[in-house]
Formats: C-alpha cells, sequence, structure tokens
RNA sequence: GGGCCGUUAACUCAGUCGGUAGAGUAUCUGCCUUUUAAGCAGAGAGUCGCGCGUUCGAGUCGCGCACGGCCCA
C-alpha cells in the first residue's frame, strides 16, 4: 500500500479509528450464513402482509454494493455468489455500538446481518437488522457503481475487482465450470477413465507448436512444458486401459491474441476398437450433452449475433471438396502442386520451401473456408504430411483418417484413426525430421520410446482433442478467450 | 513483426486555436427514519502513461519508449 491516494489513507485512518474503538476489521469464527438465493427462492413471492404474520429471521452476509444514509436509518445492498439483498437498518432497532458501526460503513465493506424479512413502501424484500456485525473491512473504492469498470487492462489485470462488479462475468466463470463438469461426467457415463500425465515433457510432442523450455536441476535435463498429452495417453492405451481421457492445461509459446493464451484447457480422449467416424458422432452427442447441461437442451445458440444450430447431424466435408465448394477454388488448381503454390502466394498466405502440397492445402484453407464454417461442420480427409499421428485412409494413402470440427469459424476439435503401425509411426517422425531440417521449426520430433510402445502394440483406436475455452466461449457468447480465463497472460505491469 | 487508435482524480469521462486542469460517481464535513444511479449544502483530491524536443509557454504539436485495444502477417 505504498501508492496510497487520498480516498485510501482516509479509509484506513477511519478504518483504524474504528479498530481503537474495539470493533475488529478482520475477525473470524463466524457460522455459515444463509444463502440470499434460497431466501429470494424462498420468500420473494410472499406478500408484505404475509411476511408480517409470519417473521423469519436469517443470517445474511456480503459485500456491501450500495449504501443509502439516512442519518437514523441506512439501506444498503449486500452481494454474496447467489445474488443481492437490501438490508435496513433503524437506529432505535439495533443497539448503540451497532448502530456506530454501521454509520461507518463504506461501499465494498463484507458484513453480516441478523434480522427478519419485510417488504418497503417500494415493495422490495428486504431485511430489516436486529444486529449487524463487520467481517472484513475494504479499503480500496470499488468503481463507479453506474459505469462499472470498463478499462479491460483494469479488468485483466484485477480480476477480482471486476469479479465483484459484474455478474456476467461471475456468470461465465459459473457457466465455465458446469460445460468442464458436464463433459466430465459425459465421458466418465462412457466407462473413460480420467488420468493425468506429464506436464513437463523431455519431448515435446502430440502436436505441431513450438514448447516452452525448462530446466531441472536435479536431473541436470532440459524440460518442455506439453503441447499436447497425446502421446503419453496412447502409451496408456498399449498399457491396457481402452478409453482415457485427459482434461487440462497445454502450454504452446505462440503470440497472445483473442484467441490464443500461452496456456489453455484441452480435453483429449482416447477410444479402443473405433474409428474417427464414431468420433464424429460421439462428438455431437458430446455438444448436445454440454447443451443440455448449460442451456436447458437448446440447440440453437446465438453467438455474436449468429445464430448457431447445434443439432446433429453436423455436415461433413472432404478437405478438398471444401476448397472447391466453399473456398470457390478450382479443383484442377488444387490438385497440381505447381498452381496451388500459385493460389497460395496470391492469397497472401506464402509457401515455404518445407511447405509441401498437402500443408499448402491447408493453409490455403485456414484462408478461405475456415472463416466461413459458422455451422458446425466436419471437415476430412486431411493430407498425410500434415497428420503425422494420424492412420493412413485405405483407399487413399496419401490421406488420412483425420476430421477436424469448425464451428463459428473457429477450430474447435481435431480427431483421427490413430496410427498404430510402428514402422509408418517411424518414417512418419522421419519425414517431420526432415521437414525440421529444412526450417519447419514446429514439425514434430522423434519420440523413440512412443515407437517403442507401438511395438508391443496399441489396439486399433480413434482419439480427439477439444479445445476447451473455445467450447465455453461458444456456449458463453464470449468473443475472445480472455472473457473465458479468470487470469487471462498479459504483459506484466511496469511499476513507474 | 507491421499499421491505426487509446492512456487526464480511486472509477466513468470532458478538455475549443498551445495560455494557471474540469464534471459525475467515490471520499470527507453538516442535514435527513422507506431509499434504491437517494437528495440538499460545503470541502479535499492530479507525476495529464514515461522521456526528450519545439516554444516565452505543452494535457494539447513532433520524436522515442511502455502498456493496452483493433486490424493485418
Amino acid at each position: 500500500m505504498d501508492d496510497l491516494n487520498a480516498v485510501l489513507r482516509e479509509r484506513l485512518q477511519k478504518a483504524e479509528q474504528m479498530e481503537t474503538d474495539g470493533v475488529p476489521l478482520y475477525p473470524n469464527g463466524f457460522s455459515a450464513p444463509d444463502p440470499i438465493d434460497g431466501i429470494i427462492s424462498g420468500f420473494g413471492m410472499k406478500s408484505a402482509t404475509e411476511l408480517e404474520a409470519a417473521p423469519h429471521a436469517f443470517v445474511v452476509a456480503g459485500r456491501i454494493m450500495a449504501l443509502r444514509s439516512f442519518g437514523r436509518s441506512i439501506f444498503m445492498h449486500i452481494q454474496d455468489p447467489g445474488g443481492r439483498l437490501q438490508i435496513y437498518v433503524q437506529q432505535n432497532q439495533v443497539s448503540k455500538e451497532c448502530f456506530s458501526v454501521v454509520k461507518r460503513l463504506d461501499v465494498g465493506d463484507i458484513i453480516r446481518a441478523s434480522g427478519s424479512l419485510f417488504r418497503t413502501k417500494t415493495d422490495e424484500l428486504t431485511l430489516l437488522a436486529r444486529e449487524l456485525t463487520l467481517v472484513t473491512k475494504s479499503l480500496r473504492p470499488l468503481p463507479e457503481k453506474y459505469h462499472g469498470l470498463k478499462d479491460i487492462e483494469i479488468r485483466l489485470r484485477q480480476r477480482y475487482v471486476d469479479l465483484i462488479v459484474h455478474d456476467s462475468v461471475r456468470e461465465v466463470f459459473r457457466k465455465r465450470a458446469k460445460i468442464i463438469q458436464a463433459i466430465r461426467d459425459f465421458l466418465v457415463e462412457r466407462d473413460f477413465l480420467e488420468v493425468e500425465t506429464p506436464m513437463m515433457q523431455t519431448i515435446p510432442g502430440g502436436a505441431t507448436a513450438k514448447p516452452f523450455k525448462t530446466f531441472h536441476n536435479a536431473l541436470g535435463i532440459d524440460l518442455y512444458l506439453r503441447i499436447a498429452p497425446e502421446l503419453y495417453l496412447k502409451r496408456l492405451l498399449v498399457g491396457g486401459f481402452e478409453r482415457v481421457f485427459e482434461l487440462n492445461r497445454n502450454f504452446r509459446n505462440e503470440g497472445i491474441s483473442t484467441q490464443h493464451n500461452p496456456e489453455f484447457t484441452m480435453l483429449e480422449f482416447y477410444q479402443a476398437y473405433s474409428t474417427y467416424e464414431d468420433l464424429m458422432q460421439l462428438t455431437e452427442e458430446l455438444f448436445a450433452f454440454v447443451g443440455a447441461a448449460v442451456n436447458g437442451g437448446e440447440l440453437q445458440i446465438e453467438y455474436q449475433g449468429q445464430i448457431i444450430d447445434l443439432s446433429p447431424p453436423w455436415r461433413r466435408y472432404r478437405l478438398l471438396d471444401s476448397l472447391v465448394d466453399i473456398g470457390g477454388i478450382p479443383r484442377t488448381a488444387l490438385e497440381d502442386p505447381a498452381q496451388t503454390v500459385e493460389v497460395a502466394r496470391s492469397l497472401g498466405v506464402g509457401a515455404e520451401r518445407f511447405e509441401g502440397h498437402g500443408k499448402l492445402l491447408t493453409k490455403i484453407f485456414d484462408q478461405v473456408v475456415e472463416p466461413q464454417l459458422i455451422q458446425p461442420t466436419f471437415i476430412t480427409h486431411y493430407p498425410l504430411e500434415v497428420s503425422p499421428l494420424s492412420r493412413k485412409n485405405e483407399a487413399e494413402p496419401e490421406l488420412t483418417d483425420r476430421f477436424e470440427l469448425f464451428i463459428a469459424g473457429r477450430e474447435m476439435a481435431n480427431g483421427f484413426s490413430e496410427l498404430n503401425d510402428p514402422r509408418d509411426q517411424r518414417e512418419r517422425f522421419l519425414a517431420q525430421l526432415e521437414a525440421k531440417q529444412a526450417g519447419d521449426e514446429e514439425a514434430h520430433e522423434m519420440d523413440d520410446d512412443y515407437i517403442r510402445a507401438l511395438e508391443y502394440g496399441m489396439p486399433p483406436a480413434a482419439g480427439e482433442g477439444i479445445g476447451i475455452d473455445r467450447v465455453v466461449m461458444l456456449f458463453t457468447d464470449c468473443g475472445s478467450i480472455r472473457d473465458v480465463i479468470p487470469f487471462p497472460h498479459q504483459r506484466p505491469e511496469r511499476k513507474s
């Protein structure tokens, strides 16, 4: 508190005077109060005469959000996790000591009050206090009551204030918890086992992305924060678990934007004896299940002004077909590698030396098709080149049994039939190493132990990753990933 | 990484042509026993993001930096 301004100084002085007068500022040992939402749902419909005929006593606690003083009586609104309730204190209804405390309360203080319910002249359900105690003194003024806190930088750096002031922000994080719980319930119901695999890995694998690097002192080795749990989850399939999932953080050393946070939450699950086609259906069921849990089963949801219909079945396109039908690019141009380079260049997405035909197709897709996929759409048949861990398509071995799911113009999920032939997997890793040497920083590393695991035999399986933050954005109508992560990363504040 | 925009009291925002910094909320003092963006009267509160420059004089003009936002890569 070295940056004390006048308001803070005055509050601190006033608080210390209260303490001197025998009013503890930070007492503890209270019993749990009655939740406000329970009081409102139980008595919100009762009339003034009903409340008068049968008085109900309650103990409530919460933060003072508004305070209106009339000299010998005071109104305040307190807020607890479930809602707001008005408290009315009259001088002749409480002890002298109590009223002297009440007179010195500030907006932001946490208090506890006991009394009975009544209705005011304006018919608002209100607790007439018989007793009121200060629970926690607040020294900093809350943001302006009418406009709230608008400065996005402060809202994120001091999320605690954002949460105090904005019901809608608290609601997003409640909904986030419900969504994640629903996903766990869905998987557990289907006999998936939740597991935890290393966040720190010696070989960062399972995705194409740049990792964060750290160092383990005792072992004297570099470790990487995982970019994906994939290869460990599949080792568990080798070990004999047939259905596993992990729902936790991944870390990717990339830029920060409204769509990317360096650490983000990912669900990955693997199911033996099934294919990517089974998983597309499972994904449709999963979204319907989540919709039921958080949206009352409504599958038409409004997102950023658009209506998105999650009712299955969802549209399916082969990648190449989507480039032709949705992207409007001639099929002949896409089937000829030389012409594809020209298409990529004309779209300004470049064409690096290490990028082959398949990679360019996906870059063109990202540019011209992805933003247009507003309604849920599965894109299938990804090129082998960009799918080093996916099973080859038996009919067309240049393609893989893989899909990605797009909703609202964003990738939401990526799934495929798993490559379980160790000989093929080794070749794929070798191809990745070549790309790496040619300059592709995101190319996959060789993982000899993973090959060894496959050599013991992994049952045929399909696996999928779903970006949880994006799912939460969809169901909470949030446009930025920062809106659904309580403490998103930012450059550190600089003390001037 | 590039372009554009922003940064003024604790919060939300004004600030004209370059001429001593403004409002509302919040805070403090006084009045007020059914208010709810309570009201009335008064008071205090500022490193105008940071630095350099132009100028008699810079919140305002120029350059650089920091942080943030939007768009592009």
